[in-house]
RNA sequence: GGGCAGUUAGCCAAGCGGUCAACGGCGGCAGACUGUAAAUCUGCUCUCUCUGAGUUCGGGGGUUCGAAUCCCUCACUGCCCA
Protein backbone atom coordinates (compact mmCIF):
# COMPACT_ATOMS: atom_id res chain seq x y z
CA UNK A 1 0.00 0.00 0.00
CA UNK A 2 1.73 3.14 -0.89
CA UNK A 3 2.04 5.79 1.36
CA UNK A 4 -0.19 8.73 -0.50
CA UNK A 5 -2.75 8.00 -3.66
CA UNK A 6 -4.20 11.16 -5.47
CA UNK A 7 -7.72 10.90 -6.21
CA UNK A 8 -8.60 13.79 -7.81
CA UNK A 9 -6.75 15.94 -9.55
CA UNK A 10 -8.48 19.36 -10.00
CA UNK A 11 -8.45 20.55 -13.59
CA UNK A 12 -7.89 24.18 -13.44
CA UNK A 13 -5.27 24.52 -10.94
CA UNK A 14 -3.00 22.40 -8.72
CA UNK A 15 -5.39 20.99 -6.28
CA UNK A 16 -5.61 17.20 -5.63
CA UNK A 17 -8.02 15.11 -3.29
CA UNK A 18 -5.84 12.16 -2.00
CA UNK A 19 -5.40 10.10 0.76
CA UNK A 20 -2.20 9.39 2.91
CA UNK A 21 -1.60 5.87 4.59
CA UNK A 22 -0.49 6.56 8.34
CA UNK A 23 0.17 3.80 11.43
CA UNK A 24 -3.09 5.07 12.58
CA UNK A 25 -5.60 5.46 9.34
CA UNK A 26 -5.63 6.79 6.41
CA UNK A 27 -5.66 10.99 6.33
CA UNK A 28 -7.93 12.37 3.76
CA UNK A 29 -6.10 15.40 1.98
CA UNK A 30 -6.42 18.36 1.86
CA UNK A 31 -6.42 18.74 5.19
CA UNK A 32 -4.97 20.90 8.46
CA UNK A 33 -3.02 19.32 11.14
CA UNK A 34 -4.14 21.02 14.87
CA UNK A 35 -0.83 22.09 16.62
CA UNK A 36 -0.37 20.62 20.02
CA UNK A 37 2.77 21.52 20.70
CA UNK A 38 3.55 20.22 24.22
CA UNK A 39 1.38 16.96 23.77
CA UNK A 40 -1.87 18.67 24.26
CA UNK A 41 -4.25 20.93 22.40
CA UNK A 42 -4.06 23.72 24.70
CA UNK A 43 -7.61 23.49 26.79
CA UNK A 44 -9.29 20.54 24.76
CA UNK A 45 -9.47 17.27 25.05
CA UNK A 46 -8.93 13.90 22.79
CA UNK A 47 -12.11 13.41 23.02
CA UNK A 48 -13.41 16.90 21.93
CA UNK A 49 -10.90 16.39 19.22
CA UNK A 50 -12.53 13.48 18.38
CA UNK A 51 -15.93 14.81 18.34
CA UNK A 52 -14.74 17.43 16.14
CA UNK A 53 -12.97 15.06 13.72
CA UNK A 54 -9.72 16.20 14.09
CA UNK A 55 -7.63 14.60 11.73
CA UNK A 56 -4.15 14.81 13.57
CA UNK A 57 -2.56 16.45 16.03
CA UNK A 58 1.29 17.89 15.58
CA UNK A 59 3.33 18.07 18.46
CA UNK A 60 6.86 19.46 18.74
CA UNK A 61 10.43 17.57 19.61
CA UNK A 62 12.07 20.30 21.32
CA UNK A 63 9.67 21.00 23.53
CA UNK A 64 8.62 17.24 24.76
CA UNK A 65 12.80 16.31 24.95
CA UNK A 66 12.78 19.21 27.74
CA UNK A 67 9.72 18.55 29.58
CA UNK A 68 8.60 15.51 30.37
CA UNK A 69 11.27 13.92 28.04
CA UNK A 70 10.86 11.04 25.75
CA UNK A 71 11.53 7.83 27.78
CA UNK A 72 8.45 8.26 29.97
CA UNK A 73 6.36 9.40 27.14
CA UNK A 74 7.76 6.27 25.10
CA UNK A 75 7.23 4.07 28.35
CA UNK A 76 3.33 5.52 28.40
CA UNK A 77 2.85 3.90 25.00
CA UNK A 78 4.83 6.99 22.52
CA UNK A 79 2.54 10.01 22.22
CA UNK A 80 -0.21 7.82 21.41
CA UNK A 81 -0.57 6.12 24.67
CA UNK A 82 0.81 9.32 26.62
CA UNK A 83 -1.57 11.97 25.36
CA UNK A 84 -4.47 9.33 24.56
CA UNK A 85 -5.30 10.07 21.12
CA UNK A 86 -5.50 7.43 18.78
CA UNK A 87 -5.52 8.49 15.17
CA UNK A 88 -2.24 10.14 13.58
CA UNK A 89 0.00 12.55 15.33
CA UNK A 90 2.69 14.39 13.58
CA UNK A 91 6.06 15.33 14.90
CA UNK A 92 7.99 18.88 14.25
CA UNK A 93 11.41 18.47 14.59
CA UNK A 94 12.74 21.03 16.53
CA UNK A 95 14.23 23.25 13.33
CA UNK A 96 11.19 25.53 14.22
CA UNK A 97 13.25 26.41 17.22
CA UNK A 98 16.36 26.66 15.45
CA UNK A 99 14.87 29.83 14.22
CA UNK A 100 12.10 30.81 17.03
CA UNK A 101 14.61 30.72 20.05
CA UNK A 102 17.30 32.65 17.95
CA UNK A 103 15.40 35.54 16.47
CA UNK A 104 11.50 35.31 17.94
CA UNK A 105 8.14 34.81 16.42
CA UNK A 106 7.73 34.89 12.35
CA UNK A 107 5.56 38.33 12.75
CA UNK A 108 8.50 40.11 14.64
CA UNK A 109 11.08 38.52 12.96
CA UNK A 110 9.32 39.67 8.91
CA UNK A 111 8.36 42.96 10.89
CA UNK A 112 11.57 44.10 11.50
CA UNK A 113 10.25 44.47 15.02
CA UNK A 114 13.49 41.94 16.98
CA UNK A 115 12.69 40.33 19.45
CA UNK A 116 12.47 42.62 23.05
CA UNK A 117 11.21 40.55 25.91
CA UNK A 118 12.58 37.07 24.69
CA UNK A 119 16.53 36.38 25.35
CA UNK A 120 17.81 34.42 22.94
CA UNK A 121 18.31 30.95 23.70
CA UNK A 122 19.67 29.39 20.92
CA UNK A 123 23.34 29.58 21.80
CA UNK A 124 25.39 28.10 18.69
CA UNK A 125 24.64 26.67 15.26
CA UNK A 126 26.92 24.84 13.51
CA UNK A 127 27.43 21.67 11.18
CA UNK A 128 27.24 18.96 14.37
CA UNK A 129 23.70 20.76 15.47
CA UNK A 130 22.27 23.08 17.46
CA UNK A 131 23.11 24.02 21.07
CA UNK A 132 20.10 25.59 22.78
CA UNK A 133 19.61 27.26 26.63
CA UNK A 134 16.73 25.49 28.22
CA UNK A 135 13.87 27.95 28.95
CA UNK A 136 12.95 25.90 31.62
CA UNK A 137 15.86 25.80 33.47
CA UNK A 138 18.70 27.29 31.81
CA UNK A 139 20.77 23.94 31.06
CA UNK A 140 22.39 23.10 27.51
CA UNK A 141 21.43 20.89 25.28
CA UNK A 142 22.72 20.04 21.89
CA UNK A 143 19.99 18.93 19.05
CA UNK A 144 21.07 16.91 16.30
CA UNK A 145 20.00 15.49 13.00
CA UNK A 146 20.18 12.04 14.76
CA UNK A 147 19.37 13.44 17.92
CA UNK A 148 16.13 14.37 16.55
CA UNK A 149 15.46 11.10 14.47
CA UNK A 150 16.10 9.77 17.87
CA UNK A 151 13.72 11.56 19.95
CA UNK A 152 10.84 11.26 17.41
CA UNK A 153 11.29 7.77 17.17
CA UNK A 154 11.04 7.50 21.00
CA UNK A 155 7.88 9.99 20.75
CA UNK A 156 6.39 7.31 18.32
CA UNK A 157 4.58 9.81 15.70
CA UNK A 158 3.07 8.58 12.76
CA UNK A 159 4.71 11.00 10.62
CA UNK A 160 8.32 13.09 11.78
CA UNK A 161 10.42 15.62 9.91
CA UNK A 162 14.03 16.35 9.56
CA UNK A 163 15.87 18.43 11.45
CA UNK A 164 16.24 21.80 8.90
CA UNK A 165 17.40 25.46 9.99
CA UNK A 166 14.18 27.31 9.51
CA UNK A 167 15.51 30.19 8.03
CA UNK A 168 14.91 33.88 8.80
CA UNK A 169 13.78 36.27 6.51
CA UNK A 170 15.93 39.19 6.86
CA UNK A 171 18.91 36.98 6.19
CA UNK A 172 21.25 37.88 2.87
CA UNK A 173 20.79 35.40 -0.26
CA UNK A 174 24.35 34.21 0.50
CA UNK A 175 23.56 33.13 4.17
CA UNK A 176 20.01 31.43 3.05
CA UNK A 177 22.43 28.79 0.83
CA UNK A 178 24.80 28.43 2.96
CA UNK A 179 21.90 27.49 5.67
CA UNK A 180 19.54 25.49 3.01
CA UNK A 181 22.80 23.40 2.04
CA UNK A 182 23.52 22.09 5.62
CA UNK A 183 20.03 21.49 5.88
CA UNK A 184 20.41 19.21 2.67
CA UNK A 185 23.28 17.68 4.65
CA UNK A 186 21.03 16.61 7.62
CA UNK A 187 18.58 15.95 5.79
CA UNK A 188 20.94 12.60 4.75
CA UNK A 189 21.89 12.25 8.08
CA UNK A 190 18.13 12.02 9.38
CA UNK A 191 17.54 9.45 6.59
CA UNK A 192 20.42 7.36 7.50
CA UNK A 193 19.52 7.59 11.20
CA UNK A 194 15.85 6.56 10.48
CA UNK A 195 17.29 3.70 8.44
CA UNK A 196 19.55 2.64 11.68
CA UNK A 197 16.23 2.81 13.76
CA UNK A 198 14.08 0.73 11.24
CA UNK A 199 11.26 2.66 11.90
CA UNK A 200 8.28 2.38 10.21
CA UNK A 201 7.22 6.55 10.92
CA UNK A 202 6.59 8.40 7.34
CA UNK A 203 9.74 10.74 7.25
CA UNK A 204 9.45 14.01 5.90
CA UNK A 205 12.33 15.97 4.08
CA UNK A 206 12.49 19.62 4.63
CA UNK A 207 12.79 22.10 1.85
CA UNK A 208 14.40 25.62 2.48
CA UNK A 209 16.01 28.57 0.39
CA UNK A 210 14.11 31.30 1.33
CA UNK A 211 12.54 33.44 -1.08
CA UNK A 212 15.19 32.73 -3.79
CA UNK A 213 13.69 30.80 -7.18
CA UNK A 214 17.48 29.35 -7.98
CA UNK A 215 17.62 28.42 -4.30
CA UNK A 216 13.90 27.12 -3.45
CA UNK A 217 14.43 24.90 -7.19
CA UNK A 218 18.10 23.71 -5.75
CA UNK A 219 16.50 22.34 -2.18
CA UNK A 220 13.20 21.21 -4.08
CA UNK A 221 15.77 18.95 -6.10
CA UNK A 222 17.68 17.56 -3.52
CA UNK A 223 15.10 17.03 -1.04
CA UNK A 224 12.65 15.42 -3.82
CA UNK A 225 15.31 12.94 -4.75
CA UNK A 226 15.77 10.95 -1.30
CA UNK A 227 13.97 8.45 0.75
CA UNK A 228 11.23 10.13 2.17
CA UNK A 229 7.46 9.07 2.62
CA UNK A 230 6.60 13.36 2.25
CA UNK A 231 7.67 16.37 1.33
CA UNK A 232 8.13 19.96 3.74
CA UNK A 233 8.10 22.84 2.53
CA UNK A 234 9.89 25.20 5.22
CA UNK A 235 11.32 28.49 6.20
CA UNK A 236 10.71 31.82 5.20
CA UNK A 237 8.47 32.52 2.29
CA UNK A 238 8.06 35.80 1.90
CA UNK A 239 7.11 39.26 3.84
CA UNK A 240 3.34 39.50 2.03
CA UNK A 241 0.64 36.45 1.16
CA UNK A 242 1.81 37.14 -2.67
CA UNK A 243 5.36 36.19 -1.93
CA UNK A 244 4.26 33.19 0.19
CA UNK A 245 2.09 32.30 -2.71
CA UNK A 246 4.93 32.71 -5.42
CA UNK A 247 7.51 30.87 -3.21
CA UNK A 248 4.86 27.76 -2.81
CA UNK A 249 3.76 28.02 -6.41
CA UNK A 250 7.31 27.56 -7.77
CA UNK A 251 8.07 25.19 -5.15
CA UNK A 252 5.06 22.64 -5.60
CA UNK A 253 5.81 23.16 -9.29
CA UNK A 254 8.61 21.41 -9.29
CA UNK A 255 8.34 18.29 -6.45
CA UNK A 256 6.05 15.76 -8.50
CA UNK A 257 2.93 14.21 -7.75
CA UNK A 258 4.28 11.18 -5.83
CA UNK A 259 4.97 12.49 -2.10
CA UNK A 260 2.20 14.54 -0.40
CA UNK A 261 3.60 18.06 0.19
CA UNK A 262 3.22 19.87 3.66
CA UNK A 263 3.22 23.70 3.77
CA UNK A 264 5.23 24.22 7.48
CA UNK A 265 3.42 26.44 9.80
CA UNK A 266 1.20 27.55 7.12
CA UNK A 267 -3.18 27.73 7.57
CA UNK A 268 -3.63 31.18 9.55
CA UNK A 269 -6.26 32.86 7.06
CA UNK A 270 -8.54 30.64 5.36
CA UNK A 271 -7.68 32.71 2.16
CA UNK A 272 -3.75 30.85 2.73
CA UNK A 273 -5.43 27.67 2.79
CA UNK A 274 -7.10 28.43 -0.54
CA UNK A 275 -4.17 29.35 -2.18
CA UNK A 276 -2.03 26.65 -0.60
CA UNK A 277 -4.33 24.23 -1.31
CA UNK A 278 -4.20 25.85 -5.62
CA UNK A 279 -0.97 25.62 -5.33
CA UNK A 280 -0.83 21.74 -4.91
CA UNK A 281 -0.31 21.68 -0.60
CA UNK A 282 -1.86 17.95 0.80
CA UNK A 283 -1.60 19.28 3.97
CA UNK A 284 -1.09 21.89 6.57
CA UNK A 285 -0.55 23.04 10.24
CA UNK A 286 -0.62 26.23 11.86
CA UNK A 287 -0.79 27.38 15.36
CA UNK A 288 -3.16 30.71 14.59
CA UNK A 289 -6.75 28.96 14.77
CA UNK A 290 -6.02 28.18 18.15
CA UNK A 291 -3.38 31.06 19.13
CA UNK A 292 -6.28 33.48 17.98
CA UNK A 293 -8.93 31.59 19.39
CA UNK A 294 -7.69 32.11 22.82
CA UNK A 295 -6.58 36.13 22.10
CA UNK A 296 -10.34 36.04 20.73
CA UNK A 297 -10.30 36.27 17.45
CA UNK A 298 -12.81 33.72 15.79
CA UNK A 299 -13.33 32.53 12.53
CA UNK A 300 -16.81 33.57 11.51
CA UNK A 301 -18.26 33.44 7.70
CA UNK A 302 -20.76 35.94 8.15
CA UNK A 303 -18.07 38.66 8.91
CA UNK A 304 -16.00 40.29 5.47
CA UNK A 305 -12.66 38.83 6.08
CA UNK A 306 -14.01 35.56 8.01
CA UNK A 307 -12.97 36.76 11.16
CA UNK A 308 -14.46 38.64 14.63
CA UNK A 309 -12.61 40.09 17.29
CA UNK A 310 -15.20 38.67 19.89
CA UNK A 311 -14.06 40.40 22.91
CA UNK A 312 -14.82 43.78 21.08
CA UNK A 313 -17.45 45.83 22.97
CA UNK A 314 -20.09 45.65 20.17
CA UNK A 315 -20.31 41.68 21.22
CA UNK A 316 -21.28 42.46 24.92
CA UNK A 317 -24.83 42.20 24.58
CA UNK A 318 -24.84 40.02 20.89
CA UNK A 319 -26.73 37.24 21.78
CA UNK A 320 -26.35 35.19 18.18
CA UNK A 321 -24.21 32.46 18.17
CA UNK A 322 -20.50 32.93 16.82
CA UNK A 323 -21.34 31.87 13.72
CA UNK A 324 -25.12 31.14 12.73
CA UNK A 325 -23.72 29.03 9.56
CA UNK A 326 -21.50 26.56 12.11
CA UNK A 327 -23.06 23.70 13.51
CA UNK A 328 -20.42 23.34 15.90
CA UNK A 329 -21.43 22.33 19.98
CA UNK A 330 -20.20 26.23 21.00
CA UNK A 331 -22.07 27.86 18.10
CA UNK A 332 -25.28 25.70 18.57
CA UNK A 333 -25.24 26.65 22.50
CA UNK A 334 -23.52 30.09 23.96
CA UNK A 335 -23.78 33.42 22.39
CA UNK A 336 -21.43 35.69 21.21
CA UNK A 337 -21.74 37.69 24.39
CA UNK A 338 -22.04 34.67 26.63
CA UNK A 339 -18.11 34.13 25.07
CA UNK A 340 -17.10 37.97 25.15
CA UNK A 341 -18.46 37.94 28.84
CA UNK A 342 -15.62 34.66 29.62
CA UNK A 343 -12.96 35.84 27.96
CA UNK A 344 -13.38 39.44 29.56
CA UNK A 345 -13.78 37.27 32.96
CA UNK A 346 -10.63 35.26 32.07
CA UNK A 347 -12.39 32.31 32.51
CA UNK A 348 -11.13 29.69 31.61
CA UNK A 349 -13.75 28.00 29.67
CA UNK A 350 -13.91 30.76 27.55
CA UNK A 351 -10.45 29.67 25.60
CA UNK A 352 -11.56 26.29 25.96
CA UNK A 353 -15.38 27.04 24.10
CA UNK A 354 -13.37 29.78 21.64
CA UNK A 355 -10.71 26.75 20.69
CA UNK A 356 -13.58 24.32 20.30
CA UNK A 357 -15.10 26.78 17.72
CA UNK A 358 -11.95 27.75 15.51
CA UNK A 359 -10.59 24.04 15.03
CA UNK A 360 -14.08 23.27 14.07
CA UNK A 361 -14.00 26.35 11.82
CA UNK A 362 -11.03 25.04 9.75
CA UNK A 363 -11.63 21.52 9.80
CA UNK A 364 -14.83 21.59 8.42
CA UNK A 365 -12.99 24.46 5.76
CA UNK A 366 -10.47 22.01 4.64
CA UNK A 367 -13.65 19.34 4.67
CA UNK A 368 -15.39 21.56 2.15
CA UNK A 369 -12.29 22.05 0.21
CA UNK A 370 -11.81 18.13 -0.18
CA UNK A 371 -15.96 17.72 -1.42
CA UNK A 372 -15.31 20.84 -3.42
CA UNK A 373 -11.86 19.57 -5.27
CA UNK A 374 -13.83 15.75 -5.43
CA UNK A 375 -17.12 17.28 -6.85
CA UNK A 376 -15.04 19.62 -9.66
CA UNK A 377 -16.29 22.63 -7.93
CA UNK A 378 -13.68 24.28 -5.83
CA UNK A 379 -13.65 27.89 -8.04
CA UNK A 380 -17.61 28.10 -7.41
CA UNK A 381 -17.08 27.09 -4.04
CA UNK A 382 -14.26 29.76 -3.13
CA UNK A 383 -16.41 32.31 -4.83
CA UNK A 384 -19.19 31.63 -2.85
CA UNK A 385 -17.63 31.35 0.34
CA UNK A 386 -15.66 34.10 -0.18
CA UNK A 387 -18.40 36.41 -1.79
CA UNK A 388 -16.34 37.44 -4.57
C1' G B 1 -16.46 65.97 73.39
C1' G B 2 -10.87 65.02 72.70
C1' G B 3 -6.56 62.75 70.02
C1' C B 4 -4.43 60.65 65.74
C1' A B 5 -4.55 59.04 60.56
C1' G B 6 -6.56 59.79 55.95
C1' U B 7 -9.45 62.04 51.43
C1' U B 8 -5.14 61.75 44.21
C1' A B 9 -8.24 60.53 37.41
C1' G B 10 -13.87 54.60 36.61
C1' C B 11 -11.41 51.50 40.95
C1' C B 12 -6.86 50.47 43.91
C1' A B 13 -2.59 53.27 44.61
C1' A B 14 2.44 56.26 44.21
C1' G B 15 3.87 61.26 44.59
C1' C B 16 4.88 65.17 49.66
C1' G B 17 7.37 72.96 46.76
C1' G B 18 9.26 73.40 40.39
C1' U B 19 11.54 68.19 35.57
C1' C B 20 3.29 66.47 37.43
C1' A B 21 -1.83 65.86 33.21
C1' A B 22 0.49 63.33 37.81
C1' C B 23 4.69 56.13 38.57
C1' G B 24 2.26 51.36 38.97
C1' G B 25 -1.75 47.90 38.86
C1' C B 26 -6.88 46.83 37.69
C1' G B 27 -10.78 48.10 34.58
C1' G B 28 -11.96 50.18 29.65
C1' C B 29 -10.97 50.82 24.05
C1' A B 30 -8.45 48.93 19.92
C1' G B 31 -4.60 46.18 17.35
C1' A B 32 -1.25 42.03 16.61
C1' C B 33 -0.63 36.80 16.42
C1' U B 34 0.97 31.65 10.46
C1' G B 35 6.38 24.24 11.69
C1' U B 36 3.38 27.77 19.95
C1' A B 37 9.18 30.07 25.46
C1' A B 38 2.00 33.15 23.78
C1' A B 39 -4.71 32.05 29.04
C1' U B 40 0.48 36.33 25.28
C1' C B 41 2.24 40.94 23.39
C1' U B 42 1.65 46.32 21.66
C1' G B 43 -0.72 50.99 21.71
C1' C B 44 -4.43 54.39 23.68
C1' U B 45 -7.33 55.57 28.13
C1' C B 46 -9.05 64.22 32.00
C1' U B 47 -11.12 67.83 28.08
C1' C B 48 -10.53 70.49 23.49
C1' U B 49 -10.75 73.84 17.48
C1' C B 50 -5.11 68.42 19.94
C1' U B 51 3.03 68.36 17.23
C1' G B 52 -0.69 73.29 20.96
C1' A B 53 -4.09 74.86 24.77
C1' G B 54 -7.44 74.40 28.94
C1' U B 55 -9.22 72.51 33.54
C1' U B 56 -7.54 68.55 37.65
C1' C B 57 -5.21 65.74 43.04
C1' G B 58 -12.38 66.33 49.00
C1' G B 59 -14.60 72.07 49.30
C1' G B 60 -13.08 77.09 50.39
C1' G B 61 -9.26 80.52 51.66
C1' G B 62 -4.00 81.68 52.18
C1' U B 63 1.73 81.52 51.78
C1' U B 64 5.04 81.45 47.37
C1' C B 65 7.82 83.67 41.28
C1' G B 66 5.64 78.60 41.46
C1' A B 67 1.39 73.95 45.38
C1' A B 68 -1.26 67.39 44.58
C1' U B 69 2.86 68.66 47.80
C1' C B 70 3.27 74.13 53.13
C1' C B 71 -0.58 76.93 56.43
C1' C B 72 -5.85 77.95 58.01
C1' U B 73 -10.74 76.38 57.79
C1' C B 74 -14.97 73.33 56.57
C1' A B 75 -16.84 68.46 55.10
C1' C B 76 -16.44 63.36 55.10
C1' U B 77 -13.95 58.44 56.43
C1' G B 78 -11.18 55.21 59.83
C1' C B 79 -8.89 54.04 64.53
C1' C B 80 -8.12 55.34 69.69
C1' C B 81 -9.54 57.92 74.41
C1' A B 82 -13.94 59.75 77.02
Amino acid sequence: MSFFKIEKQDKKTKARAGVINTLHGELKTPMIMIVGTKATVKGITTAQLDEIGVPVVLANTYHLYLNPGQKIIKKAGGLHGFMNWDKPIFTDSGGFQIFSMGHGTVADEIKGRGNRHKQKTLLKLSEEGAVFKSYLDGSEHLLTPEKSIQIQHDLGADMIAVLDECTPFHVSKRYTEKSMKMTHRWLLRCIDEHKKLKSKQALYGIIQGGVYPDLRKASTEFVAKQETAGICIGGSLGKNKTQMNATVQMTTEMIGASKPIHLLGIGGDLEDLVWGVEAGIDTFDCVAPTRNARHGTLFCSEAKNKKLQITNSRFRTDLSPIDKNCSCYVCKNFSRAYLSYLLRANEMLGTQLCTYHNIHFVVNFMKKIRQAILEDRLYEFKKDFFSY
